[in-house]
DNA sequence: GTAGATGCAAACACTTTGCAAAATT
DNA sequence: AATTTTGCAAAGTGTTTGCATCTAC
């Protein structure tokens, strides 16, 4: 009997592993040993949270590193923002969110994002109690378009 | 005439050193260094940039940083995702958003989020062509309420 | 057998801290 | 004069890279 870890979305580490075969990966134990650590945490982590956890299976910390970077790529993993971010934007007073140009790298922003109502609903679904939001837009700006 | 240096939201520096002198900061040279290269940036930033940009005028390293923290307390900077994050939380399939619990750090996640279309709306405004969206909430899951 | 993947260690990049000197109030 | 703030240098974290060895294909 294989082990069937999965995580809260049902997501089972052979759909991982496959997906990794499917864009060319090798199946190999470490990525196994990676992959089945991740399924195993609940909330977000780091990937040196991962690495401290594997040092006793043996998996070096490069191969943590490269592994939950190819994850992300491949979007089984989303990068998030846990407050230690490296990244600043000058912001105006109040309620607003920030668009990136993906071409200059400008960024503005937009007040009054009037989403608070629609969010609470989207939340509610999950039974999660919003107390703020972080939207960040990706895309051209009128000059780059 | 003192230069009025000032961002595309149309603050100006003294409206910064007023911000902090309000807080309880002092109005200090370096401080003042550190607020003028920021309204003189377009995009996204990091204290790192401005560090190196600012060490020509003799303003030190810890200091950009405890200057950019200062101001990001206070909200005068958002400190944004940038792809050098450290986070990572695990991903359904499709486009979803994360809901981080602010007691228990568990993060759950929410698809079909339906917010594209106002997206682009309040895009619109700004001239913007959206071609991404980066969601988080933070609040109380379910069973810390 | 070949190309990709690994672990290690060293290099690297980024950030924080301790402290004496300097500046602000 | 009292206290905050500064710059420097050193320490601390977190991440990437080079390379010989190993492994999956």
């Amino acid at each position: 009997m294989t082990s069937q870890v999965q995580t809260d979305f049902g997501i089972t580490g052979q759909e991982w592993e496959e997906t990794l075969a499917d864009a060319g990966y090798r199946r190999t134990e470490p990525r196994r040993a990676v992959v089945h650590a991740i399924l195993g945490q609940h909330g977000s982590f780091t990937a040196e949270e991962l690495a401290d956890g594997l040092r006793a299976d043996g998996v070096g910390r490069a191969t943590v590193f490269r592994t939950v970077d190819v994850l992300a790529d491949l979007g089984l993993l989303h990068r998030i923002h846990t407050g230690g971010c490296h990244g600043y934007a000058v912001c105006p007073r109040g309620h607003h969110h920030h668009l990136t140009c993906s071409v200059c790298g400008r960024v503005e922003s937009v007040a009054g994002c009037g989403l608070d109502e629609q969010l609470s609903r989207l939340a509610n679904t999950a039974g999660f109690a919003i107390e703020d939001h972080h939207l960040e837009l990706t895309g051209r700006c009128a000059g780059c378009r």
